[in-house]
DNA sequence: AACGCTATCAACCGCTCTCGC
DNA sequence: AGCGAGAGCGGTTGATAGCGT
């Protein structure tokens, strides 16, 4: 007893919106990162790890609240299949979007869809383009390279790509799932592929070349039947 | 109005990973 | 190679709001 440094009893529970602020201004400041000091310096009697937590899922810029759309609900479910509870990553594909939010909103509103009951139903349900992805998806990358995707210019013309490009271009910038799969708004009115089944499994073992550093195995061709 | 139940989600906990020494 | 500190991740908990009876 005599003569042990007491540690500080740090606050738990919710943040003030006062804590908020301090945090807030601390890391504008300071910049993100260390949050051991700024657990200590800052004046919070706030854990580095609830720090972190705060500021990355709630105070950092462009967070998004609020509802899901249905886009981003159908890219969750379509990213879970793939990567499972990977929340982190799933959440790398949406703007704005936390993993503890994604957790959150899969264990509360999409995990009851998903439960095993109705997994078999949908197993045993799947519609000819599920199976049809499926069976794509196991088709070698370079299978899909010579595919084409046609873009409708605003101008009314049609731009062909191969998908090679596509996907290089894929590569080259940090791809998110549902972003560069559009071209510049400005230079196209609309655009629509020959068969987006074909072109989704790509997609797919893109994210899956990312999580697993591999996306032709046996082991992701596993993991894309449930 | 009061109570109990359920759904939601912010926050915590424990573990793993990464990096510097 | 081994160790320790810090950061990150995923699972779980608990407060509370909302709803039904």
């Amino acid at each position: 007893m005599e003569g042990k440094e007491l540690k500080p009893r740090m606050k738990k529970g919710f943040w003030k919106p006062e804590e908020d602020l301090i945090l807030k201004k601390y890391v504008e400041t300071h910049g993100e990162g260390n949050w051991t000091a700024v657990s200590k310096k800052s004046g919070l009697m706030r854990g580095a790890k609830s720090c972190r937590l705060r500021w990355k899922n709630y105070l950092r810029p462009n967070i998004k609240r609020g509802m899901m759309s249905d886009d981003e609900k159908d890219l969750i479910i379509r990213l879970h299949k793939l990567l499972g509870n990977r929340w982190s990553l799933i959440a790398g594909r949406l703007p704005g979007r936390t993993d503890n939010e994604v957790k959150n909103y899969w264990n509360t509103h999409l995990n009851k869809r998903n439960s095993p009951r109705d997994k078999t139903v949908h197993v045993n349900s799947q519609t000819e383009k599920e199976q049809q992805f499926l069976l794509n998806s196991h088709v070698k990358q370079q299978d899909h390279l010579e595919k084409q995707i046609s873009v409708s210019t605003k101008g009314g013309e049609i731009d062909t790509f191969t998908i090679d490009s596509w996907v290089q271009n894929l590569k080259n910038v940090d791809y998110g799932i549902n972003i560069p799969l559009l071209p510049p708004e400005e230079e196209y009115s609309s655009i629509f592929f020959h068969n987006d089944d074909m072109f989704m499994p790509i997609l797919d073992n893109l994210v899956l070349l990312e999580a697993f550093g591999t996306n032709g195995d046996e082991t992701m061709q596993e993991s894309l039947f449930f």
